[in-house]
DNA sequence: TCAAATAATTCAACCAATAAACAAATCCCA
DNA sequence: TGGGATTTGTTTATTGGTTGAATTATTTGA
């Protein structure tokens, strides 16, 4: 079940293989040889320079000067994701700000614009025609740079649906808004639309140290989560995973906008927050908890609004996990603030661009050769 | 990230197209011929052939009578899993029985046995010395049958470390049990051991009709859950997850035996249940709307002592989830009765073997051609 | 009885990885 | 200063596995 539904032929294995070149080079703290890379993959060296050749080709791997020599023997050329490979555009729709951002294939922020606005009054379509005006400067920077996009994705604070339409952003005041067509007619990218917190999530995965497995937590006006395991986001069944916000905490606690008694959001919102972090810690201790004992998360990152007010709901949250969690002896969970500030979710969104190329490069090579 | 770490060379081609085959004629309500499997899978009927020639070789599938012609042209040959092939030890050990059963490749039990006997007054060794005993004689059984076992799977109601070290069971009295030495020892097979609900929603997949994304609710004395995500396990980042039971219900109720208050076990263990229905209805429904907004499951499947009441419980759920869940009006999410009875557990930890088979066939014929 | 249709096998060609030999470039030591 | 040791990267023949086209096998229907 597991193994994809799909037949293997011999260039998937060239597919499967250049994907692993490529991620072996990028997750190298230091430029790698073609042997280094050999070495830590097991494929061959003569394997990997071919692969190696083709990355090159296709402007996804540059040769730079070796790393600082060890000892005997030829010198060795380094490699390293190229920067002026392709790469992604973020955009962000979110309640008082529209963002755009390209991000380079080597996870750097080249560009970068934001207008801070407040869109809770604004109709739909005059928030996307705004955000269209930042991607068409993004990409008018990007080209300038000598920068090929491959594609963009938009961070909503929303439910999406999996093809990317908008079912419902509260905090906008939006109801099933199609993002996509607009997106893709204007910029004549690919274009993918996606929660929030989910793009934040992948954001932090990709900040320094970061582990593989962990909960994101987003406080803003709602509360939103993202589930990343194993280096992969979970989007659930069908696609609205991570609503911790909803999650009851006390059964006949205040009423909540959704209809339900209790709700995490009503106690750890923005609001609630800011009046009272004690009980906003305890709330989400309590939220925190439910969710290391459903899937036995050991870290968890506290984003958004909750990043500045880390130091003070900490003590609160870690006293709730200790006195819930059941297997908080045999192993401890981690708590932290997000390293990625309010831009989070716009460069989880270019990242997720990028991510896409770097895990499927031989789709990337056919598509750039067929242009 | 996804993609997994290892390099690909053409064998693994081949191990991955005879899983491919397999599964598809597993998958298969009819009897498919190798034309119908080459038409499902993509794969040339060449490839498909030389592939089955392969399963049959290693008695993974049998050639049967042709499923009832269709039209003009050579009839085809019937292919089906072979009913002779490698099969499945699965046991139990729970808290008032011990179990075995055979499970052959095509998931047909084969062999059962069963003592009912209190174990929560033994020392593990004693329960341990019951279940080698059960398990001798269902080998006896198998060999008796001409069924070669590829495996052995035991369920136990605990926590289980990666490597099989039962930490905590609670209900037994059992804190840091090695079982899979003696059972390896004593069984000469490979030995795996395992959650009891985990097991149990492996079991509940198998059956008739089942969704590949649920949560399998088990409730015993304690209470836990297997989450299956698009057909596969997920067991957390430390191999514990699905404590449900500890999921908090009510922040300052009733005191648990783990430490916290108002943890679900204690409003919809097996005692609160036969107490008061509607109480542990509504507890339950609490507990698995946070699950359902944290993880967009949408099937809840109750299992263990729950199957019998699930009349009585179901309204009392459904009324939380209708008014809890987020995403309730978007998506319905159904509740079951798992298919299985008290068996599911064992039957799992059997299909567990099975399924290791199944999905690496070429695995199996290494094995096989090597004894 | 022969053509059409469908199932399964055979065989040459191709593609990608491997293993081993070879070429290139540096260090180290006499 | 020069030769061996050492490491990197490339070249070449080989192997394994899938493909595609042709071939053989077996049935239905005109």
């Amino acid at each position: 079940m597991s193994a994809s539904r799909s037949p293997v032929r011999q260039s998937s294995v060239r597919a499967h293989n250049l994907a692993l070149v490529l991620q072996t080079v990028a997750n190298s703290a230091d430029r790698p040889s073609r042997a280094a890379v050999s070495a830590a993959t097991g494929l061959t060296r003569a394997t990997v320079s071919a692969l190696v050749d083709d990355l090159i080709a296709g402007t996804l791997l540059t040769e730079l000067d070796p790393a600082p020599r060890t000892g005997a023997g030829r010198p060795a050329a380094g490699l390293a994701l190229a920067p002026d490979g392709p790469a992604g555009l973020g955009l962000e729709i979110n309640v008082d700000y529209l963002a755009a951002c390209v991000v380079d294939l080597t996870g750097a922020v080249r560009h970068r614009f934001v207008t801070r606005a407040d869109q809770r009054l604004l109709p739909p379509c005059d928030s996307l025609a705004e955000v269209i005006r930042l991607a068409a400067r993004a990409q008018q920077a990007a080209t300038a740079d000598g920068l090929v996009l491959a594609g963009a994705a938009l961070a909503v604070p929303g439910l999406v649906a999996p093809g990317g339409l908008v079912r419902v952003a509260p905090n906008l005041g939006w109801q099933d808004v199609d993002a996509v067509t607009p997106l893709t007619a204007a910029t004549g990218l690919p274009v993918t639309v996606d929660n929030e917190a989910n793009l934040a999530a992948l954001g932090e995965l990709r900040a320094d140290g970061a582990e593989p497995t962990f909960l994101y937590v987003s406080g803003e006006i709602g509360i939103g989560a993202g589930i990343v395991l194993d280096g992969e986001l979970y989007r659930g069944g069908r696609g609205w995973s991570g609503e911790i916000g909803h999650v009851t905490v006390y059964p006949d606690g205040r009423p909540c906008r959704c209809g339900a008694n209790g709700c995490l959001e009503q106690y750890a919102g923005q609001e609630a927050v800011a009046a009272d972090p004690d009980l906003a810690a305890a709330a989400l201790g309590i939220a925190l908890s439910a969710v290391v004992n459903l899937l036995d998360l050991g870290v968890i990152v506290l984003g958004g609004g909750y990043a500045p007010e880390f130091e003070r709901l900490r003590g609160g949250i870690e006293a709730e996990l200790r006195r819930r969690v059941l297997t908080a002896d045999l192993a401890p969970v981690s708590l932290r603030a997000a390293a990625l500030g309010a831009d989070a979710a716009m460069r989880g969104a270019a990242d997720a661009v990028i991510r896409g190329v770097r895990e499927d490069p031989a789709g990337w090579l056919a598509t750039a050769q067929a242009v």
